[in-house]
DNA sequence: AACGCACCCTAGAGCGCTCTAGGGTACGCC
DNA sequence: GGCGTACCCTAGAGCGCTCTAGGGTGCGTT
């Protein structure tokens, strides 16, 4: 329609003949920046929307000294991370700078991810739940400012942005404590990020209580959920479980319902992360929430702060999550301790 | 490190002068094109690794008199979407084009994203299961080449890359009746893209095998599978149930195991997609897999030539998907066939 | 020796912006 | 009238590339 100039693409030039003014004057106009008579900045409004003209973001970001761009390298298979970004999206609004993606997948690592980035001239790289090693990290640092997501990571040059994630444990747990249960198992993820602070805050609240702890290897995937599930059902009156993360927990729920049991009433599960999938009426899923707008605050802060003062010393922070309770937690069906046998309906035991 | 030249950027300027040549000639060899010697090659590429030089990719469109560059749109939280998107990566490798990504989320809508991606000048734009209207798509159409994938569009100025979904629901319907079912429901996708070609082949195989059609209304999420689930189970005597997708085919199956049947034996589920999840243990869900690879291939393929001839007639592509078979799906349990009443229940038709 | 022809290489003009420097005007003030 | 000050506006030099035109060189031919 009103559209590309017959084909070929409208430039600033073309505005500027258009609405008789130079160039320069409507670099300034849509700028919007001050500089310009009222008459004339209505006059290339007109001109630019009729011929209906948009800046050409590269040259705009190459024409500038710097890119005021952000780089974001995500897991492409990772709904946490797709949370993140679009909560991001939210955060740069009206930042002036612009979210460049990057994804990483099985067939495409995150160092592939980072340089193509680095190809866009990010001036910060935002990574998110980054599985990269610390002297991988530590390397792309001295191309661009990094700021690490979701991962704690203790370098100097790095700035992290995280939840804090042994808070998260302890809410879930004491949350489970508090409803009665006794015999928590924690169903835990080994060596994945953040895995250690979740089992750090499980121990905290269960040494607390006074309980003993139990852990059972779980995993980041619905399988690992399914295979821990197992372990479930011949561990002796587990009445509730605290797991690595939502996937985790609802690869739990799916056995143990398959051999007969009802969460909450034979078991409590409570979850991590707030996925989508936790509050899906078939999970329901009690879970410990990120805060991924404040997050993502944050990191946007931290960007925009990195691209002015490059050297500064690295800064962590680092997020509160809070529970968000639903179906899946309940009270212990078990009678508080004492009772010989808790649970009259699970046949598996 | 060996980096960033002092914090400065590193341009072809530096890379020429330390390799001792004209800046063209340095264009040239990190252009990989014919006309520069061995020696100065060699040269060049030293002075680049040295400096580790890496061209800026926003210069280097902009100086180039086109951009080659693919523009997706895609949905940030959909599974499928990821898939393409990975796929797509693999497919544009080497083929000199780049790819630049626009999520959409519910606080991004498409138009946004679309523009976003204008405003990088992409050649071509690649929508991935976009809900914009004919009227959108025909607008954005004037700007850049469209290219619409998994969903058809009767545009005559619109490429549409998609999967067969008639001949998918086909093979899923077909294998269930193979199976020995015969009461088969299909919980469909209401007015979802693709919905309408799907509840297609469910009733074409159906008729032709002589039996009774029976529509549930279902959706794309667990939620609408979970709701699906209450209705099926007060319906009578269906064995078999073909879901839209697989989501809605687990939200099914959840809540037909909460009501202590067996899947496949006392129901058997087939989804449409074959998502992560439908492999996930919990799950082993037989579905119908759409041929990404193919089609990432073929979207590639029409960008790149839409790219050169801009005005060619809309080409529609459409790839065969193939059926996965998984332990979901199995035989009717329920007695081959004559019973007296086939359908009791079935309303809509 | 003059010419044709590869083959390398470089100068320099863009690409579509941004932004600094500086040129006008209009107005108020002494 | 001279001067300072605001305010608009424009020329033009980049930003870091690409790519066309054209300048050498060396070598084989006539």
């Amino acid at each position: 329609m009103a559209s590309s100039r017959g084909g070929r693409t409208v430039t600033m030039e073309h505005v500027a003949t258009r609405a008789g003014v130079s160039r320069a004057l409507v670099s300034i106009v849509m700028r919007g920046v001050p500089g310009a008579s009222d008459e004339n900045r209505a006059a290339v409004m007109r001109a630019a929307e009729e011929l209906s003209y948009r800046p050409d973001q590269r040259a705009r970001l190459l024409g500038r000294g710097r890119s005021q761009s952000i780089g974001i390298s995500f897991g492409l298979h990772d709904e946490n991370h797709g949370e993140m970004v679009e909560a991001l999206y939210q955060a740069v609004e009206g930042s002036g700078f612009d979210l460049i993606l990057s994804p990483n997948a099985p067939t495409r690592d995150e160092i592939r991810a980072a340089e193509s980035l680095l190809d866009y001239r990010c001036e910060t790289l935002v990574l998110i739940g980054t599985s990269l090693t610390r002297r991988e990290l530590d390397e792309l640092a001295t191309y661009a400012a990094v700021i690490v997501v979701a991962r704690s990571v203790a370098s100097p040059h790095l700035d992290v942005v995280r939840t804090d994630d042994l808070l998260g444990a302890r809410l879930a747990t004491e949350h489970l404590i508090e409803l009665g249960h006794q015999r928590i198992v924690h169903v835990h993820g080994g060596r994945i990020a953040s895995a250690a602070e979740r089992r750090a805050g499980y121990r905290a609240s269960m040494r607390r209580a006074g309980l003993d702890t139990q852990l059972v290897e779980g995993g980041r995937t619905e399988d690992d959920g399914w295979r821990a599930g197992a372990e479930l059902l011949s561990a002796d009156r587990v009445t509730a479980v605290f797991a690595y993360n939502d996937q985790c927990a609802a690869g739990l729920v799916a056995r143990v319902r398959s051999h007969g049991l009802r969460v909450p009433d034979d078991i409590a599960v409570v979850g991590f992360d707030n996925t989508r999938l936790a509050a899906s009426p078939s999970l329901d899923l009690t879970t410990v929430a990120q805060d991924s707008h404040a997050i993502a605050t944050h990191v946007i802060e931290r960007a925009m702060a990195r691209a002015e003062t490059p050297t500064a010393p690295a800064v962590k922070v680092v997020v509160p999550p809070h529970l968000v309770l639903r179906a899946s937690s309940g009270p212990s069906a078990s009678p508080p301790a004492t009772s010989p046998r808790p649970t009259e309906q699970g046949p598996p035991r």
